[in-house]
DNA sequence: GTCTATACACTGATAGAC
DNA sequence: GTCTATCAGTGTATAGAC
């Protein structure tokens, strides 16, 4: 399907994408969305009736395609070492694809928590029961065997999650103070990261 | 100083401050600062003439009250583990008495990267010359005596400033999907946190 | 310094022709 | 389905009295 051959809808939701992506809730502007789109207000307001709406629906899409691929591996039948592995350079690749999109998600899900209430019993849940539980489980044998040092399984989730995702979410910070601005040392430092980040996960787990 | 002996000025600036940080720029409101001070909107252009001066003399304040302590560790004498170990720990206590802050200035350094620029030669290059680079000399020199594995500076900060952080930015998703949104198991994670990091990060990088 | 009243621009949303 | 025109509401900012 090439770009003229695009339905509107799907025109109209791209557009409105970038633009929350780039602006969240509050800053982006109905105008613009028709803009991008190359299209009037009054089309965007036929479609999805209100801004609220048309958020709703870009936000459900982003977190429902985001979110899931944390289960792709956390699920897996793997040695834990291989899941964290595996699920780090998965997970940072995934982002470097689509580097704005965690602020946006964490933005605007402190703007309004309780979106979170209307994802769950889907995905939210989903990744909860299929994928921590699995995760938790598969840590605790682990303790047991005494291949890993005693940790809290929510503890290390978070630790892998965090290290995956807080480069980008302080990436102005991060490539201005550390980098002195320069995008390339950045962009150097996230690709050695997916190794770097698993290689001190592990260290800091595995008993040896 | 009682509460009714504030300046108005003062009145404004913490109204305004409470105001953005939950709002963001695009989200706050004159009008609501305004009410928060209990003064009307003309007064807050009489002080602070506009909307975006106003947010950015609270910006200026939060970011240069928040990123200098990240020095106040960094550039001591300590041993190496020493400084990780009291950083983490009294980092987390000063995120966990202002826990929205990294949200609000990660944010809005986002919607307006060039921000930094304007901080340049004050905080952000204090924070880089007297405290980045006196970390960096210590990890090599810690390095070369093979007390820890080999590592890039540049990384280990990022492991550890993330690791204290991405819990507050995360909160609606960590307290929502890990804790089924209890509050008080999500207080005892972070509770428990200061200390679970810094085993985290020195069995990361420590020889045994 | 502080207030009330108001100007002025913009935004989300709708009406109605085609 | 798509457009132009327009409304009602809200937002920042200013004028002017006290």
């Amino acid at each position: 399907m090439t770009e003229q051959e695009k339905s509107t809808e799907d025109l109209i939701f791209n557009a409105a994408r970038e633009e929350f992506i780039e602006k969240g809730f509050d800053g982006a502007r109905m105008q613009e969305i028709a803009k991008r789109a190359s299209i009037n207000k009054a089309l965007l307001h036929y479609y999805f009736r209100t801004k609220e709406k048309l958020f709703d629906a870009i936000f459900d899409k982003v977190f429902k395609i985001f979110m899931p691929k944390v289960l792709d591996v956390m699920q897996s039948d793997a040695p834990l070492f291989t899941k964290i592995e595996v699920f780090i350079e998965s997970y940072i690749r995934l982002i470097m694809e689509n580097p704005h999109i965690p602020s946006f998600i964490l933005h605007e899900l402190n703007r309004n928590p309780d979106r979170l209430v209307g994802l769950f019993g889907n995905v939210a849940g989903i990744v909860k029961e299929k994928g921590f539980s699995r995760f938790s489980e598969a840590v605790n044998e682990e303790i047991k065997k005494g291949t890993i040092v005693p940790i809290q399984p929510e503890q290390l989730i978070v630790n892998i999650i965090g290290l995956c995702i807080f480069p980008f979410i302080g990436r102005p910070i991060i490539q201005g103070v550390i980098f002195n601005g320069d995008k390339l040392q950045y962009d150097n430092f996230l690709e050695s990261r997916k190794k770097e980040v698993t290689k001190f996960i592990i260290n800091a787990i595995a008993v040896k």
